[in-house]
DNA sequence: GCTTAGGCACTGCCATTGGCAGTATGTCAA
DNA sequence: TTGACATACTGCCAATGGCAGTGCCTAAGC
């Protein structure tokens, strides 16, 4: 009789636009809502199973030659659940970063490291742009699988656009004025007042 | 024998700094890590004795009248061990957002309530913000604990000002574009790809 | 017609983590 | 001297992460 964990929600909300099989959930778990709400695939078999529990979704198992697969679709019940759950308060947003604890204590080490680690999450942020560009591109396609839903996602998909940009300039930035340090330890006359500005 | 956690690490960086209590870790992780690195108080104490175990750091127990308090200081195998995993490959980053998630099922609900998560959102991020300028204004005091790490911590501190300014704009766009609408489902006329230019 | 690479559809297992509750002592101010 | 709040932990259990393993299906290539 617990409450639903954010994740069980997730779940229902995809549940909400469509049908899906079990594995076709996991990998949507990953390719949309991965970017704002990271869960192993595992989980989301255990989850799904729980919903139907619940009340919030059904199953129905499906053969594919000899092997089975289950499909889940949401209830009314589930409808309400979600709906009832967009009302209520979020938990506060999360970032972990273990390249920016490497920056945190990076006089603990060589300048070259911590410039490979800036230079790491430029990198990344950069990569992840490329995938989002794509993304942005393909909402264009008539034939795109969620069109209804495809204007409401703009919204989340400006947040990613913004925020991996937000990093790769951060990075960017980063890695310029540790260039110019001596070490570590010895900044030189770096003026980090300044880097604090606006 | 097998590698330690990322907390494991991030709990040597802090004891390279200086010696802690473990209570004082236990805060410090929350204050300071907590912004990128956020794990719960709890663990802290396991995390701890496992480095004596690895031989990464040295405890200590004293007495604050009848109470036992275990002071934990670096070894210089500890010392060694943060220089070597300062010089590997991060972790990607990771964003966690029960609010992104409401904003991606907003279809599955009202407008009444998008508009609440997204305004959630901008105040949240607006504490923050607060918070952090305090910090910034601390680093000015020559009294500062770590006034030998206050430069390298710009970079950091640098970053969440970025990200957390960044979350704060996107909300009071995102708070706009959806006062626009008729309903979560019924956009007007809305220029979806106007939103994601730029 | 046969093989094989890769996608589909899961389950088991275990270490790590999160989060809450509980215990007990120390300190400072009213 | 009585709270209130800070210090200093420990126990417990549900949730999560991450890897490994099983087996079937499909399509491409020889």
């Amino acid at each position: 009789m617990s409450a639903l964990s954010g994740t069980g929600y997730a779940v229902i909300g995809l549940l909400s636009v469509r049908s899906w099989s079990t594995y076709e959930l996991a990998q949507q778990v990953q390719r949309s809502l991965g970017w704002f709400w990271p869960r192993t695939e595992r989980k989301i078999y255990d989850e799904a199973r729980r919903l139907v529990e619940r009340g919030y979704a059904s199953s129905a198992n499906e053969m594919v030659g000899r092997r089975r697969r289950t499909m889940y679709s949401i209830t009314p019940a589930g409808r309400t659940a979600l709906a009832e759950w967009l009302g209520a308060d979020s938990a506060p947003m999360k970032l972990e970063s273990e390249a920016l604890v490497r920056v945190f204590f990076a006089d603990g080490g060589s300048l070259d490291d911590l410039l490979a680690t800036l230079e790491g999450m430029r990198a990344e942020a950069e990569e992840k742009l490329t995938v989002l560009w794509g993304m942005a591109e393909a909402l264009d396609e008539p034939a795109y699988e969620f069109s209804r839903r495809l204007q409401i996602n703009a919204l989340g998909l400006r947040f990613q656009l913004d925020h991996h940009r937000m990093v790769a300039e951060w990075a960017t930035w980063a890695y310029e004025q540790a260039a110019g340090w001596n070490s570590t330890i010895d900044l030189g006359g770096w003026d980090w007042r300044n880097a604090l500005r606006s």
